[in-house]
DNA sequence: GCAGACTCTCAAGCTCAGCTCGAAGGGGAG
DNA sequence: CTCCCCTTCGAGCTGAGCTTGAGAGTCTGC
């Protein structure tokens, strides 16, 4: 839980835009914090006894990160969390030139800005905050706008139906991946016109679905004994996965009448 | 090393282009040995203790595996194996219903021709039944029992509900993929304890959610122009699955506060 | 109806990836 | 000089993903 990484002195005011030439390892884990919360200090020299990352030395030893460093380790990271891939594989993606990965530069936003970096393509994001268990990175909200491509009004709007909350750290709001996506999607919804207060049947069912499968593991999530929970936090997810897809399921069903 | 499979007895000759009904856990492992050098009766098994297989038994307690139980274990083979997926998300991945896996049946082929696939193409296979347009194959009564191994009595049940339907064709009634899926779905939240009327929860959010699309594509559908009503089609496609998904962020949103 | 190959469960153990921790010490900016 | 931050190195930890073994039961052919 980078626990070395908790108490950082340098406030180093970063001169506003410029990528600052290279950081310390202490800085780079404190920038990656925010999208990669189980980032930490001797993860980064462990990888680079992996012969993953190789950052040159100050005289005295210390490891100085370069941008492209950085942007190297993120890669292995997001590949590592997202695809799944062993380090054994990424080692060789890196080194055959595939996982080009997103140049996105550290950004300005006075506090670290983690910016995901706008993907185009036909990036296969297999993971995007599937999990109940843990929330993945934290963006902004301009992180956010930038991403979804998302009206401002509607995120507000969102906000104010608490179907989002975000979280507040350090004075500045963030949101988590399946906030993003939340706003993606609704993003999506009113391109085709489904706006507003049509989102409560959404949001209702939703809150009904959760009701149900909440009572139906209530026993074992109040479980004092760990194993059970944790478990039942299983159970959760699978259900949560298995419901999912019985509602499209139905849907699909429901509107191939509609189709005719 | 399949210690345990080495030597088998049946050489059960299999009639000639008869997907054998049922083998067991001995001759699928020898079945899978070929494109899978690393498959083991005990990895089999173990398989099944992390709740990603889930054969049907002999009265004396034996495994029995149909055909498209080994199907799906050659799909997590090939996750765990091409795409180094975790067991915990190939779990997720076929509970939503993706990964839906290679062509049909296993099919004749004398003596397992077992050829490795295709290898190399990022094949992203579309989703089984998800299509509003079309509807797949049908298939009887029996077969979605076995393919489902759902409880007969539960069947009923959903057809009670007005959830599946089904469709009576030369005297025999027939059911087609998504509702197959349904069952399967279904059956599934049967194992953690959802069952009989908490689906109806599942059946009036979708009808809500259906009556909401139609009333937002209700022109254009009706439209007599055969290109408007193609593309409100495609949007009607497009709408489930954007609604789909967000339902499912909103109960994950839902459910992390209960696991707190 | 018995032999022998095959299968069952359950608990314990094993291996490896991927980190984490602690000790002992040195570098760098104020 | 001081105080944090950084260094290496080796041992240790954790969880995933199986394997092994014991003890008992099932199936099939003769």
């Amino acid at each position: 839980m980078a626990a070395e990484a908790t108490t950082v002195h340098e406030a180093s005011e970063p001169d506003a835009g410029r990528p600052e030439k290279a950081m310390t390892i202490g800085a780079v884990c404190k920038g990656l914090a925010q999208e990669f919360p189980d980032i930490s200090i001797s993860k980064i020299r462990y990888l680079e006894d992996q012969k993953l990352l190789n950052p040159r030395r100050t005289p005295g030893g210390y490891r100085l990160y370069s941008p492209s460093d950085v942007a190297r380790l993120r890669t292995i990271l997001r590949l590592q969390r997202d695809e799944f891939l062993p380090l054994r594989v990424i080692r060789q993606e890196l080194a055959s030139g595939r996982a080009s990965d997103d140049e996105a530069q550290v950004a300005s936003d006075g506090g670290t800005g983690a910016g995901p970096g706008s993907r185009a393509g036909g990036v296969r994001k297999r993971r995007a905050s599937v999990s109940v268990q843990d929330r993945g990175a934290l963006y902004s909200l301009d992180d956010v706008l930038e991403d979804t491509r998302a009206d401002p009004k509607l995120v507000g709007e969102l906000e104010d139906f608490g179907v989002i909350k975000g979280e507040v750290r350090a004075g500045l709001r963030y949101y988590d991946e399946t906030e993003r996506e939340i706003v993606r999607a609704v993003t999506e919804l009113a391109r085709y016109g489904v706006g507003g207060r049509n989102l409560r049947v959404f949001r209702s069912s939703a809150d009904r679905e959760s009701a149900l499968l909440q009572q139906i593991l209530a026993p074992a999530l109040r479980s004092r004994n760990p194993d059970r929970r944790k478990e039942a936090l299983e159970a959760l997810e699978n259900l949560a996965a298995v419901a999912s897809h019985l509602k499209h399921l139905l849907l699909i069903r429901d509107l191939r009448k509609i189709a005719g």
